[in-house]
DNA sequence: GACATCTTGAAAGTTTTCTTGCCTACTCGC
DNA sequence: GCGAGTAGGCAAGAAAACTTTCAAGATGTC
């Protein structure tokens, strides 16, 4: 994580020379259009010639014009909570450089910005709310992303009935497409390489009458014809490969939703789920095992 | 001329190619990001030329890739797309008081930081050694965290061998337990309220002799006598009951480090692994030519 | 099953964008 | 005013971004 592009800015405003200074300040007063720039349509709107605006980059610390863009890209700016002491001493840590690790969080992060603005998307309440009052609930996913569903599913069912994971142990998924005409909503959680069982099961859905709520990373060119709707995780991390660990914050997010759609009352269910499993399996410190309680005589 | 390129996309969508959709669909879902891909990088992103691209772009009345770029500076008028400017506008919602979402991003973010934290803190690069050598490696997840585990095993075992998850259905850990003085490594993912399996696993694990890798919340008190790393990932999030998904990020960082740790000699088994899934269930778009590459980002 | 049409990628070409090297002009200290 | 040092422009060169051409493959049609 780099120091911000506004910070470099402004600091290169009290000491750079006239020209640079010039480039600064436009810079400054108006970031938003900096991406449609070149180092020559920027020259000659500060009144610089084109190796001027390159040399001032560098002398701010990027690669070059080009590098100072791909930058923007990722920059937080100055987010007074973000930019803490933590996040600060990580930057130092890595500013080795040979750790590309810090990058993957700039873009970890803006990922999470792009879950937390699918929440306020419009599809965001009524998928909400479908997820709450659909009769039954499926989930799937495969490979990878299979454990995703898995852990919707298991989040789900603390708080209301009929949420199933789907799988395909039996060989087709009659658990969802046999019951026709019946209330239930779909969830897929599905990443490229796109499993054929994902877009087979996605079609048949729709074909049945269920609504399909699908979350892909931005690459499913499949996803709008079968979805009745569809949340986009970006899943680039710079990583040996794509991670989908953000879809674990769209599920929570979506969960959460259920909750408050479904108010207070299932606190008392999951209570009762809470005691069932200390019953059968028991929490860390449940002093006795509560089974005694139920068997209790007199 | 001056319909929006929103609409021209999801017309494109409808009507398109399929190289033609693929690339409309992911523009519409990395808007922001547009201004900042080239043809080319866009091209490859999606999977295809780069000439197709342009046509592409001309195809939907513009003059080329550059023309597009051009007029999504008006295109996309007021709203906003900096990742800086985004996160700040779900900050005036909190303010606002629309909604404690955002709130709950504030959060998020600074687990994702602790998470990053926690793969530079020394125990890091043993652990992740020790999941690349170890001759078998377990992990074991209860109630919501098993989707951690399992998410975990899945990604795991696209770099190597003898990777599984541990689950209860037989009633005892033999699997790992009875396997004793054999070179293991186990990974608990857990949370409050803890199953008491965790526990118990883990202490037998250690009396077992089996390295174990604790990754929990940052309420586990039980947890340092009995594991041999132990990473906590902050939870509180703000909503009705706490948040694990960063959980995932930490679990694909492992990962990360464990192909690191391997090699590239170990793309030839994920390609074996894709190439496996192609014959057994099948890619989207497989019908023509198996595509043998992996998720792999170039 | 053969023909026409559409779609697409490879390779080579063209234009745009950025950098490098060099030179002039200005500033500042003496 | 003179010389050292710096800033900044010009022009040529390098690299990147984009197009054109062409041929192969896919798809549809009769």
């Amino acid at each position: 994580m780099s120091k911000p592009l506004r910070d470099r800015l402004t600091e290169a405003l009290q000491t750079a020379s006239k020209a640079d200074r010039a480039i600064a300040n436009y810079m400054l007063s108006d970031m938003g259009g900096l991406p449609f720039e070149t180092a020559a349509s920027l020259a000659s709107k500060v009144q610089v010639s084109e190796p001027t605006v390159g040399r001032f980059c560098r002398s701010i610390g990027y690669d070059g014009f080009k590098d100072l863009k791909r930058n923007l890209k990722n920059d937080m700016g100055d987010q007074p909570w973000l930019i803490g002491d933590r996040l600060r001493d990580l930057q130092e840590r890595t500013k080795a450089g040979e750790d590309q690790l810090s990058r993957g969080l700039e873009l970890e992060m803006a990922a999470l910005v792009a879950v937390y603005e699918a929440a306020h998307s419009p599809a965001w309440p009524r998928t909400v709310k479908r997820l709450a009052t659909a009769r039954k609930v499926f989930a799937a996913g495969f490979q990878t992303e299979r454990g995703m569903a898995q852990i919707f599913v298991n989040q789900l069912q603390y708080l209301r009935d009929d949420v199933y994971l789907l799988d395909l142990g039996g060989g087709n998924f009659a658990e969802l497409l046999a019951m026709d005409g019946d209330d239930a909503a779909l969830v897929i959680f599905e990443a490229r390489r796109y499993s054929s069982h994902a877009q087979m099961l996605a079609e048949d859905a729709k074909v049945a009458g269920i609504p399909v709520i699908l979350i892909t990373d931005p690459y499913c060119d499949w996803g709008h014809d079968v979805s009745d709707a569809m949340f986009v995780v970006p899943t680039a991390v710079n990583l040996f490969w794509e991670s989908t660990a953000q879809m674990a914050s769209l599920a929570n997010l979506l969960v959460n939703g259920v909750f408050l759609e479904l108010g207070p009352e299932v606190e008392a269910r999951m209570n009762k789920f809470a005691q069932l499993y200390g019953r059968f399996t028991g929490h860390v410190g449940d002093a006795v095992q509560p089974r005694t309680e139920g068997r209790r005589t007199t």
